[in-house]
DNA sequence: CCTACCGATCGGTAGG
DNA sequence: CCTACCGATCGGTAGG
């Protein structure tokens, strides 16, 4: 990280200014969401900068608290990135396996998972996935552990649909690295798709879909 | 990054302890090299722990330098990173111009692309690809600029292979998405290919072809 | 390239 | 959840 030479000297503690607004209008129910709202602008954060170069500060910051609050609700740093990282498998979970119950043909059952997948990796307002996948190295080993059942279950989803395919005829191979490699072709999206780009998500799905399986005949 | 806590004081500067073997015999044009040392260190370094939770400080260690040492060869920490990034670029651009030089069949031409990225993807020693992959975040607007014009050559050769697997028809799509998923497909393994595992690059180079382009008929 | 050091920042805490 | 603070670490530098 960059240190910045500020030529002025940091004001005394005491006449600090303290930020002008702060609109927090308490309703019932608010206080239980605060710890919710230190997730979310933490995840986005740790999407936009990665963990290392996130401070706690930058993520009081973005919920309107002050530098040591956030310790209120996470004990460490680390626990607010499992956070993060728990609540994004949970809720890709949800999605994914909620594809798998619906028994559709296996080229629209892969489509349907290709789209559910892109919106929790790509869209606005889904950065859990991509932390996930890029701060992985960040996590202590106890925490990755947590994880792995998760991640598993996720893999296991994709592993089914993929020999689904290759049954249908519509894959070569239904080995474990053909769903590494179509996982990681998708995953690696996070890197280069740009949201505010032409490209939209469901475009993006029917072209690789088409890529893997070969465009529809008719 | 965790903070220790050592009940013990730091001894004081005066009486630090040296370590205790520095065993540096100098050799003629051994100078010019520490520099190189410093890169391949750097670049071991930040594949495993990333840019960021990587210390000026361990990057001395692991060349056998003091502290502040490694600034005698580098202006900052940043500048060390453009070096890892820029010379890994310049190594893989030269293995992978050098398979189209080749002139081989699409699918030889493809399986020696691929090879030969997965030589320096994923090899030992080689570190810098995976690097500039998921640290591309920590370099600057500046420095990035003055990268994209290798990775744009490296680009379009994959590009113009995808487009003679087209034209041969082993693929089904050649536009920029399907460079994008091959490439990324590939690039995905620095995240979950072991070095120490059972896979090997040759097995793995022709299982990721066979998967792309179906397995050879005879 | 080492010695000795600085200023800034950062995660975290005590006490309210 | 804020105030006020601490100890440690880190990138970087002056001078040799």
């Amino acid at each position: 990280m960059q240190q910045k030479r500020i030529d002025r000297r940091r004001p005394p503690a005491r006449t600090r200014i303290r930020p002008a607004v702060r609109p927090r209008v308490r309703v019932a129910g608010d206080e239980a969401n605060r710890r919710g709202d230190i997730v979310r602008a933490a995840a986005r954060l740790f999407r936009e900068r990665g963990f290392d170069a996130t401070t706690v500060r930058d993520i009081a910051k973005a919920v309107g608290m002050r530098s040591g609050s956030p310790f209120y609700h996470f004990e460490t740093k680390q626990d607010i990135l499992l956070a993060v990282v728990e609540e994004g498998l949970a809720a890709g979970l949800d999605a994914t396996e909620g594809v798998l119950a619906e028994r559709l043909p296996p080229r629209e059952k892969f489509h349907a998972l290709v789209r559910a997948h892109l919106e929790i990796l790509l869209d606005e307002g889904h950065d859990f996935i991509p932390v996930l996948l890029y701060d992985w190295r960040s996590l202590t080993r106890e925490n990755r552990a947590k994880i792995v059942a998760l991640k598993d279950r996720y893999d296991a989803v994709w592993q089914q649909v993929v020999r689904e395919l290759k049954r249908a005829g519509l894959l070569h191979i239904d080995s474990p690295l053909a769903r590494l490699l179509v996982l990681g072709a998708i995953n690696f999206m996070a890197t280069w798709y740009r949201r505010d780009g032409a490209l939209g998500l469901d475009a993006l799905a029917d072209q690789t879909v088409d890529f893997f399986l070969g465009p529809t005949k008719r």
